[in-house]
DNA sequence: CTGTGTGCAAACACTTTGCAGGTGT
DNA sequence: ACACCTGCAAAGTGTTTGCACACAG
């Protein structure tokens, strides 16, 4: 009963697809590509539907676009997006090996000094490497 | 004369695509785009060969990837790679404006401490914003 | 001469759009 | 009841592959 609280808590429709959908970010604790959900989802949703939900999804403030090396988009929740105001400015790590990207919540993005003239927006650390489960 | 001195230093052939296509990488100071080549080269040559020109010389080490915020692949010259090392691990930044992503060279990424058990390989920080010139 | 770069056609992968019909509130 | 979610088909965009020919070293 707490998908569909969530789903309404950020203004979305209830509905089976949403609903299985929220499921796997709450199950997965790396970020999730449209192609990994369309696998692991129990009942089976068009490929375009699930693209229309995490596009909702992230308009809504529910979750947030990851940074990937490839071209294909992830997304991952937004812990903290209710209380802290869209903030998910921590680290990203993604293994080579099983190609999961997970957040690193407890590692903040440290100050960097641009030299003069840019105005910051947005600000994303992606670390490669291995992770603990594929060393 | 420059030009394919350099493609052999990285034991790569000269010829006409490769060396138009890396002087486009030295009159422009940010990451380029497939797209973008083709669009800004003297002479036309054909979509394949550019990215297969482009995969060439990311393999020599000549060019690396640049991180982008949508899917395109993005490419800037390795200013050290041949001293150094493949020594890339500065800022990049990306404008919303005008989309070009320039690496600013001058500003390292700051060390980060992961939690124990990650092994770092290699380390993509960007900034995105608005640049100088659209502000 | 030989390995490799190039062009063309086609395939592939990921994502978006349009429209008709179904569903949540 | 109405807005909006869903499925299907199709198109769009970025990238890769196969093959025959051309070219640099």
């Amino acid at each position: 009963m707490q998908l569909p609280n969530t789903l309404r808590k950020f203004q979305l429709k209830s509905t089976p697809c949403r609903t299985e959908v929220l499921q796997l970010f709450f199950d997965n604790d790396h970020a999730l590509s449209n192609a990994f959900i369309e696998k692991n989802i129990s009942s089976s949703f068009d490929r375009v539907t699930v693209y229309r939900t995490l596009k909702s999804f992230e308009e809504k403030g529910l979750i947030h676009k990851v940074l990937d090396d490839n071209g294909i988009t992830k997304y991952a929740l937004c812990q903290d997006c209710s209380t802290h105001h869209h903030h998910h400015e921590h680290v990203h790590f993604k293994c080579e090996t099983c190609g999961q990207t997970t957040c690193i919540e407890s590692v903040d993005i440290p100050e960097v000094k641009l030299p003069k003239g840019y105005k910051v927006k947005e600000r994303n650390l992606l670390i490669q490497g291995v992770c603990e489960q594929c060393i």
